[in-house]
DNA sequence: CGAGCAATTGAATACTTTCAACGGAGGTGG
DNA sequence: CCACCTCCGTTGAAAGTATTCAATTGCTCG
């Protein structure tokens, strides 16, 4: 049972919804089919059709989209315990990119078979839902954060989010977190340049609110940041309202 | 019959999957519980529990959040034959308000009632995913234009997909279309200043690229348009992926 | 007619990008 | 083992883009 807990896929939905030992096995029966990918390679190509999709058990991944004039957008970022592609694949067709950026691990996931488990387990099937709900609800925070904050509260937004997604899956907490991006993938993400990110990230550093080296996110003060940018991560934990 | 076809939801989803008349009956059956909101008024708050799900008949409404500062950023259009709050129904709880632009006309939808059509009638629950996946796509195009388009080119990308749109559920075409938006929604959609949304439609203008004068947007060069952002309409009208 | 809202314009300011250059860490091949 | 290359991070200065502040016009509505 142990080993079950473990999966990361567990860990979230089961911050969400109690779960059975039937549940938690399930779950894991879902993790049989891995594939590895490396660094820097993409997973799935923009336009790619018969798409497959994937639990992410290992590594961080984003999803993206490239431009005519070659500039990308990073639409989120994926980690362990997350789908990709869930909604491609009922599609048919993807219309975005997805990159690994370390050494990943994934479990392919057959449409067909996650249907079969969710008129087995409705509360699964609701916790899954609720999985695919946040991912929306994440996107659009995003566009809210390009659209109206400034590029030191977009940073400060985008790093307290993506700790609070971390410490779901205990990879992280209020201290801080293990953080493998670049800055150019930090730019590609919140719409800046790796140039700008790189001073932003330096203002922060200087006003003691976060320190971002070496691939490690250390928040120095994170209550004077939540308060700065507003960070009201109600749309990550709620727990309760999907229950019923 | 043609009054049954006229619904906009009917010519949306028609659009997709050809209905037949049963189909275009239990859509019609959907549009009972009438209720009329006034212009400018909020339909749904942010916050706000218990969410009910509309179908928009008549008018146009936007959907937005507010930030602490005050400033607020529209995440999305909703025009007749949209769904509006179908996630937030299933959460229980709105993440977003919901504003009226025009005077509007809804039909109340609850979710049972969909549930139940769904069972019945697999290709309606066919076409109504394909009109929730369409919505997801174009906050992703939404993000990315704000993310990576400078002023003009968000403005150019933002009329040509509303064209688009509203091409489908026959409320324009390439030619233009009637558009009840003010400046200021156009500045909270697209990130940016009432001001500059102004001096951007300016240069739009003396480009001929396209006038939007007295609610009406007229393109003057629909092509010039689609190659100065991109504009790639796939997302908005694939038919046939899903149809399998 | 006055009030209020939307559109418009100018000038100054602020923010972000662009261009250019350099340092350091890690990996490869001679 | 070291030279060399590449990728990432860092910094400065100049240019460009968008915002802010302020003021004016036009229009609709009561």
């Amino acid at each position: 049972m142990t080993a079950i807990e473990t999966t990361p896929l567990a860990r979230k939905l089961g911050a969400f919804v109690a779960l059975s030992e039937t549940e938690l096995s399930v779950i894991s029966q879902l993790h049989q089919r891995r594939k590895a990918v490396v660094a820097g390679r993409d997973l799935v190509h923009q336009g790619q059709s018969d798409q497959i999709a994937y639990i992410l058990a290992a590594g961080w991944v984003c999803s993206y989209k490239i431009l005519p004039d070659g500039s990308r957008q990073i639409v989120d970022f994926q980690i362990p315990g997350d789908f990709l592609g869930l909604r491609s694949a009922l599609l048919h067709t993807s219309d975005h990119s997805i990159e690994a950026i370390s050494d990943v691990e994934v479990s392919e996931v057959l449409v067909s078979d996650l249907l079969d488990i969710f008129a087995q387990h409705l509360r699964l099937a609701t916790a899954v839902l609720w999985a695919a709900s946040r991912d929306e609800a994440m996107v659009v925070e995003h566009l809210v954060n390009i659209g109206r904050r400034s590029a030191l509260e977009r940073m400060a937004h985008f790093l307290l989010e993506l700790g609070a997604r971390l410490t779901l899956v205990r990879m992280g907490n209020k201290q801080g977190y293990y953080c493998p991006l670049t800055q150019y993938h930090l730019a590609d993400a919140l719409g800046l340049t790796a140039v700008h990110v790189n001073r932003v990230l330096r203002q922060l550093r200087e006003k003691g609110l976060l320190t971002f080296r070496h691939n490690e996110v250390i928040f120095d003060d994170y209550h004077a940041l939540t308060t700065l940018v507003g960070f009201d991560p109600t749309y990550l934990d709620q727990t309760g309202p999907l229950l019923s």
